[in-house]
DNA sequence: ATATTGAATGCAAACGTTTGAAAAAATTTC
DNA sequence: GAAATTTTTTCAAACGTTTGCATTCAATAT
C-alpha cells in the first residue's frame, strides 16, 4: 500500500522463500518454472503492483530504449510537428523521447548533448541552433559521432558533416513561391529572409534569387530585409519596404509567422491584398489557411520530415559496422491560396 | 578512436594497474586521492573522452533525474508555452524531460505512465486526455500515487484527485471576455464551446453563461455550438451561427484558433469585424496579435505555468512525509484588441 | 536397488559506479 | 629502527535484473 520503496523481484524472492532467479523467470513466462509457482508470482506481483526497473535492464543490455531531440524552440509548428512524426514512429516501438530545448544557446547545445551521451541515448535528432551556426563550432557533434551514436540531423543542419539528414526541399520550394509570383504578374518581389547563415535561411534566399534571375528580373538589395521567423520580427521590416520610393508589389516570407506578420502591416497601409500587394509564405501552418485573406505558401511535411528521420535512424541502428549516411530532402509544395491571386 | 563500446571507470581503471574505486575518485576530485594520480587519470579521461555512465548511477542511488510530461498534443501554443516553462526551471537542475504524446487516447496514456514509471522517472506532469476523461478511468493515475511519484496536473486535471496542480483562472478569464462584450454593447453573444467534459471547456462555458446571467442577458441554447480547439472545427459551427434568423452579433471562441476560424468565416461572409460582430478568443497565442483586425482574447501564462508546476513538483519532492497537494491558480487577463472594440 | 532421466530451482556473474571500512604504503616521530 | 601517524589505495558490497550452468529432487526405467 504505502509501498514508498517500489516492490522488487528480491523482494518477492523473499516472500516465495525462492531465488530472484525463480522470479525473473516466473515472471517472463520462462517455460522452465512451476505452473503453479509461476501463477503464484504473476499473481502476487499483479498484487503488489510490480514494475520491471527498467533502469537496471538498461545498465544490464546496453540499451536505454531512449533517444534524444535536440532543438532550438518547440513553440513553432513545424518544430513540433517533426517531433509529432518521430513520436508517431518510434513510441510503438518502446522508445522515449528526450527533449531539449536550446534556445539558440550553443551552450545549451553542448550541454543536452553531452548530457544525452552520459544518460547513453540510443540515437539523437538535432537541429542545430544559431549560436553553433555563427561560432562555428562542431566539436561537440565530433563527440557523438565518435561514440558512434547515431545522429540525425532535421531542418538546420551542418552541410559539411558525414551524418543521415532529412530536410525539406527549400530551394525549389522557395523558388516555385517567386515563380508563382511572377506567373501572377508581379514584378517587385521583396523578400524576408530568415536569420543569415542558417542553411534553411539561405537555401530560401537562393531560391529567390535564382527564381528572379532566370526570369531576368532585376534583384534589387533593398528589397532584401532580415527577420527572425517570428510574426513580431516582420513588423519593422515590412514598414520599411513599404515606404519605400519603388515599394514592392509583392513579399516572399521566409515563413508564414512572418507573411502573417507582413500582412498586417500590409492591412494597416490600406493596401488590399492580393490586389496591391502578394504574399507568400512558407510552411502551411494551420493557421495560414484561415487568415484574411487567406495565405499561399509552401507546405513543408513536418511529420513526414519526423518520421523519415526515426527511419533514417532504424536504417542506422540496423547497419553494417561501415555505415554510409543517407540524406532525404523531401519535396516541398506550393500551395495557391488567396494572398497571391490577382486577377 | 573507435571507441564504439564507451570508455568505463575499469578501462581506465586496467590502463593505470590500479583499482575502480581509485579512478572514480580521482575523476570527483576526492581529496584522499594523490595530487599526480588524479591528474593522470583525469588527463586519460579527458583524451579518451570518457563519460560517466548514468544509468548506472540512477540504479546505485535510484535517482534518475527525468521527469515526464504527458500530453494530448504538442502543436497547440499553450502545451509547447507549459513544457518551455517546466524546461526553463528544470533543466538548469539537471533534469531530462521525456515527452509523452496521447493524441487524447486512454490507452496511450495509461501505457505512458506504466513506462514512466518503469522508468524510475522521479515526476510526471499530466494533462489528461480526452478519452479518459470521457471513459472517467483513473486507475492508471491511483498507480502512479500510490508509487509515491510525485503527479503534477497541468492545464486539464481530474478534479477529485489528491494531487498538486497548476492551472489558469478560465473561469473569471472567460467571464471577463464576456463582460467586455456586454460592455461595448453586443446583444447577442454566442460562444463555440470546446468538448464537453473538459474543465477547460466547462469552466470557460460557466464564465459566459453566468456573466449572462448576471447582467439578465438570455441565454440561447441555439448560440452555443462544440468545436474542438483547432481552426477547422471552428468552420461549421460559425456557418450555422451567422445563418440563424437571428444570428449572433458576437462571438466568443474557447480559444485563439476556434475564434480565427469564425473570423475567417465572418469575412467571407462580409461582416465587419468588430462592427457587425465582435470576436473574442482564449490563449493569447502569438498570432492574436497580428490578425487583421487584431483578437481580443484572454491572456493564460503557459510558460508561467509550466513555472509554477515546477515548483509544486519540486516542493513535493522535497516536502515532508505527510505532503499536502497544493492548487495553483494563476489569474488569466483579458487583452483588448481590435476584433470587439465597436466604437 | 541403482542408474537415468526430467523438471524445477539456485548460484554466480555481469552491467558501471560509488563508498565505508580495511589494508597497504609512505612518512614522521621519538 | 620500531612505533605511530598520515597518506594513498584496494576490497567488497550495493543498486535490480537476467541467464548459462550447476544443483537438487523426484519420478521413471532398468
Amino acid at each position: 500500500m504505502n509501498s514508498s520503496r517500489p516492490v522488487t523481484i528480491k523482494d518477492i524472492a523473499r516472500r516465495f522463500r525462492c531465488s530472484p532467479s525463480t522470479v525473473s523467470r516466473a515472471l517472463n513466462d520462462h517455460p522452465a518454472i512451476n505452473e503453479d509457482t509461476r501463477k503464484n508470482i504473476q499473481e502476487y506481483a499483479r498484487e503488489v503492483g510490480y514494475q520491471r526497473n527498467e533502469v537496471s535492464l538498461s545498465l544490464l543490455n546496453k540499451k536505454t530504449a531512449s533517444l534524444g531531440v535536440v532543438v532550438p524552440t518547440i513553440s513553432n509548428y513545424y518544430e513540433t510537428a517533426v517531433i509529432e512524426g518521430l513520436h508517431t514512429v518510434l513510441q510503438p516501438m518502446g522508445y522515449t523521447l528526450n527533449i531539449c530545448v536550446t534556445n539558440e544557446s550553443y551552450l545549451l547545445e553542448k550541454e543536452s548533448l553531452s548530457k544525452l551521451l552520459s544518460n547513453r541515448t540510443e540515437g539523437i535528432f538535432l537541429s542545430v541552433s544559431q549560436e553553433t551556426y555563427d561560432a562555428g563550432y562542431y566539436e561537440h557533434l565530433e563527440h557523438v559521432i565518435q561514440r558512434k551514436t547515431p545522429l540525425i540531423f532535421i531542418d538546420r543542419e551542418y552541410e559539411d558533416f558525414e551524418t543521415s539528414r532529412a530536410t525539406v526541399d527549400d530551394y525549389h520550394g522557395a523558388f516555385a513561391a517567386v515563380e508563382h509570383l511572377i506567373s501572377i504578374g508581379y514584378k517587385q518581389i521583396a523578400h524576408l529572409k530568415g536569420p543569415n547563415g542558417l542553411t534553411v535561411s539561405e537555401q530560401r534566399f537562393k531560391g529567390y534569387i535564382n527564381c528572379l534571375k532566370k526570369y531576368n528580373m532585376p534583384i534589387r538589395e533593398d528589397l532584401i530585409l532580415n527577420t527572425n521567423f517570428n510574426v513580431e520580427s516582420a513588423i519593422l521590416p515590412t514598414k520599411r519596404l513599404l515606404e519605400l520610393a519603388s515599394p514592392p508589389d509583392a513579399i516572399f516570407g521566409v515563413n508564414d509567422q512572418v507573411a502573417i506578420g507582413a500582412m498586417r502591416v500590409a492591412k494597416d497601409k490600406g493596401l488590399r491584398i492580393p490586389q496591391d500587394i502578394g504574399l507568400v509564405g512558407f510552411d502551411n501552418s494551420p493557421i495560414s489557411a484561415y487568415t484574411f485573406p487567406s495565405l499561399t505558401t509552401v507546405h513543408r511535411p513536418g511529420r513526414k520530415i519526423g518520421m523519415e528521420a526515426s527511419r533514417l535512424f532504424l536504417n542506422q541502428l540496423n547497419g553494417s559496422g561501415d555505415f554510409a549516411p543517407e540524406s532525404i530532402v523531401l519535396p516541398s509544395e506550393l500551395v495557391i491560396r488567396e494572398s497571391s491571386l490577382r486577377i
